[in-house]
DNA sequence: TAGCCGTGGGA
DNA sequence: TTCCCAAGGCT
């Protein structure tokens, strides 16, 4: 590798991000002294994997307000817990960061990088980063936007990522000299705001040296990865209610949605509708939607089945109050039909047996 | 190691 | 509509 020194190249990033950086609830006045408050750097660097700043700045502020401290955070139940990240996706996230405070609640913040990076939840990435926003390491904290910014500035072939301890190396003398707080978010700031994928270079501080923009390679460095197409399936997601109570699924330890209360679900390739008997029960369908994860893809159609009377629950599931929905972390998906359920719907024509659906229950 | 884990916004 | 992807980490 021949790269320009970093402290050189990377020079006009600190001037350019103290002028345009953005006035962020997580983000110090100072970026020249440590974070007045390490566990705010941490909290927002948790919500933000893989989360736009836009989506995180409300969470952000919620959570401090709720959880204003490690200990408070670590002494929460894990239902408040869900409920404040409720709707922000990949819950494991939260569950990561309770763990992590309570760690520092009990030891203190751990002294160096290796420290940091065996908390709960915390990468390569997200150890650097609180190191060097909290703490002023020098540690070097390469994220999806250092990557594009360094490999289009170098003019790095193939995925970046595999040149990670190289980009490491060669980076932390830039923030030394800069400034391991200031250097570390200018060059996720540029890579966000500016060094975008389809990026706009006519305000980039770094055009005059970027060695993808003066070779007219912009459009295909990085490369663009793959991705894996998201699986179909359809489902029928219900609520039973009876004697004012509803069933949900009690949190699961791991997979999808898993620390959230769910509705029951069932599989509708399996579940046929047919033509609905008079009973004693009620049946009332809505409209269904596609529900998109990330790997997943599903037709949800959703039904509320009143009974007469609650039957015994299996395994992993309980009869919850109706009053007491409003308080149980849900994800978008069962958030949608518990909104539903304040609304009028209509008996659908065809529905799957209830009967047959209760007794599937129990077979899982 | 490649699949898994949510959600929302923009092109 | 569809695809991309956004301050990643875990197994």
């Amino acid at each position: 590798m021949s790269w320009p020194a970093s402290v050189d190249l990377l020079a006009p990033l600190a001037p350019w991000f103290d002028r345009v950086r953005r006035d962020l609830p997580w983000r110090a006045t100072d970026l020249d002294a440590p974070h007045p408050d390490p566990y705010a750097v941490l909290v927002s660097e948790l919500m933000l994997q893989q989360t736009q700043v836009a989506t995180v700045v409300p969470y952000f502020t919620r959570w401090l307000d709720e959880f204003p401290d490690p200990r408070t955070l670590a002494e929460a139940d894990d239902d408040s817990v869900h409920k404040v990240w409720e709707g922000l996706g990949y819950y494991r996230r939260a569950r990561f960061l309770k763990a992590a405070a309570g760690y520092v609640a009990a030891e203190g913040w751990p002294g160096d990088l290796e420290g940091l990076a065996g908390l709960p939840g915390l990468g390569p990435y997200t150890a650097a980063a609180v190191g060097a926003i909290a703490f002023q390491w020098p540690t070097p904290a390469l994220d999806g936007n250092a990557f594009r910014v360094l490999a289009r500035l170098l003019v790095i072939e193939g995925d970046p990522r595999a040149r990670a301890m190289d980009l490491r190396t060669w980076l932390a003398p830039a923030l030394e000299s800069h400034g391991p707080s200031r250097m570390t978010q200018a060059l996720m700031e540029l890579g966000a705001t500016v060094c975008i994928p389809s990026p706009t270079c006519g305000v980039c501080p770094l055009s005059n040296r970027c060695g993808a923009y003066l070779e007219s390679r912009i459009g295909d460095i990085p490369p663009v990865v793959k991705r894996t197409r998201p699986k179909a399936s359809q489902l029928w997601l219900v609520s039973f209610e009876a004697e004012g109570h509803v069933l949900l699924q009690t949190p699961t330890a791991r997979g999808l949605l898993a620390g959230l209360w769910c509705w029951p679900t069932f599989d509708a390739a399996t579940h046929h509708p047919q033509p609905t008997a008079p009973g004693p029960h009620s049946i009332t369908g809505w409209p269904g939607w596609i529900q998109v994860y990330t790997h997943r893809r599903e037709a949800v159609s959703p039904l509320h089945i009143h009974l007469k009377s609650r039957f015994i629950p299996a395994d992993g599931l309980r009869w919850a109050p109706r009053e007491n929905l409003v308080d149980l972390p849900l994800g978008r998906r069962d958030q949608r039909l518990r909104d539903l359920l304040g609304t009028p719907g209509q008996t659908p024509l065809e529905a799957p047996d209830p009967v047959t659906l209760i007794r599937s229950l129990s077979e899982r």
